[in-house]
DNA sequence: AAGTTTCTCCCCCCTTTGTGGGATTAGAGA
DNA sequence: TCTCTAATCCCACAAAGGGGGGAGAAACTT
């Protein structure tokens, strides 16, 4: 049996997910709430194995709640719901945990599917939000181009840069000189068109150059 | 009508989706390779809508065949099958710019509308690739907790760090003294535990502290 | 064979950064 | 009220980094 714990401010949301939990023999509603308020008190006291989160929620919205059920470090299944798919949001809750997350417009009949789905290890998205989520990590394959600029050695030099390494450091692990060092340097900086430590290490770093 | 095209090197694998294809009515298969080496030829050739592309290969394996068709520029939608759902190749293709990973135990019944779904902008997934994608954003909630650690100034000179300003740029833009920014990035440094900027940049950067 | 690139090393000069102390003021909390 | 913290500023010294130049050997192109 799967407990389910709803936050949802739509009354007629919130009715149409307690009818179709209703119909599913393998289900049980444990609740439903208008906002986050009280969640972190409510999961403990109820422990559901999936959590149906609105972001959209006056008071205390799905994002925050989401939020603080992470930080009090409960790993519950927490798949979010909302009408839009603006990018901002699902950035938001990916990077604060969110199992899942599904629009509202999704048929009734995929529902179910979903939070099971939810509950067996998957992350339920609709596809459209998929396709949100992987255009985050898809990097323009221009900037890749400048990777491709680097000799090997370059390559090298910037991937202990960026761990934090200094020219002596550098040297040393690569058993070359100081100087050497300072040399391959020099051309990662014209190469990436920045002038100090840091921001070639930004730069490496989030155009993944290493 | 949906022009499929397909690299899969397993006779059987192949057999079956040419049957799955050919009982649908909306696709049509414009043909099947055994590896990806010429893949970018026949894609301009034929173009299709969306290709499968099958990750294990001989002589030229599936990411090197998506590696390429993203570097040609060429924005063909391209979903990408396995029997393994390990982390890095996951990673790997949604790096090089995948529509959608989907493995190969996934049901007939679901495949077709998986093709679909990539057609009509989405992003199939099978739900455990979904959620190993979710883990590749979620941070350990620990490191976050570095960033509440920094005062609301710390975080300021942070950021400004993390943009490759030095810190006569920082004292001028914050309209502070040089020796308050050296203050201050001492502290940051500390509570990051890191003793150089470009370290703490990397740190801030990785773990999105701004 | 001649040219280009890569990797290696060297010099000088100056700027920036890192670290070790301080000090003062304003505001928050006990 | 007293204490603590955040935010501001100061000094001095040493270490690290950045920019300019040049140069030789090896490998790879043409």
């Amino acid at each position: 049996m799967i407990g389910v714990l709803v936050f949802e401010d739509n009354r007629d949301f919130a009715e149409s997910i307690k009818e179709m939990l209703d119909d599913a023999p393998d289900m049980e509603l444990l609740g439903i709430f208008e906002n986050a308020k009280n969640a972190v008190k409510v999961i403990k006291l109820l422990k559901p194995d999936i959590i149906l989160m609105d972001i959209d929620m006056p008071v205390k919205d799905g994002l925050e709640g989401l939020r603080e059920i992470r930080t009090e470090g409960l790993d519950v299944s927490v798949v979010m719901q909302t009408v839009f798919e603006d990018n901002e949001r699902v950035f938001q809750a990916i990077c604060d945990g969110a199992t899942g997350y599904i629009l509202k417009k999704t048929p009734p009949s995929k529902f179910l599917d979903y939070i099971r789905e939810a509950v067996n290890g998957g992350a339920p998205m609709t596809p459209s939000v998929a396709r949100q989520v992987l255009k985050l990590f898809t990097l323009p394959f221009q900037h890749k181009k400048d990777l491709l600029l680097l000799t090997a050695r370059e390559q090298d030099v910037l991937t202990l840069l960026v761990r934090g390494f200094s020219y002596k450091m550098i040297a040393s692990d690569l058993k070359i000189s100081l100087e050497t060092v300072r040399s391959h340097i020099k051309k990662i900086y014209e190469k990436l068109h920045v002038n100090s430590k840091s921001e070639a290490v930004a730069k490496a770093i989030q155009n993944r150059l290493t």
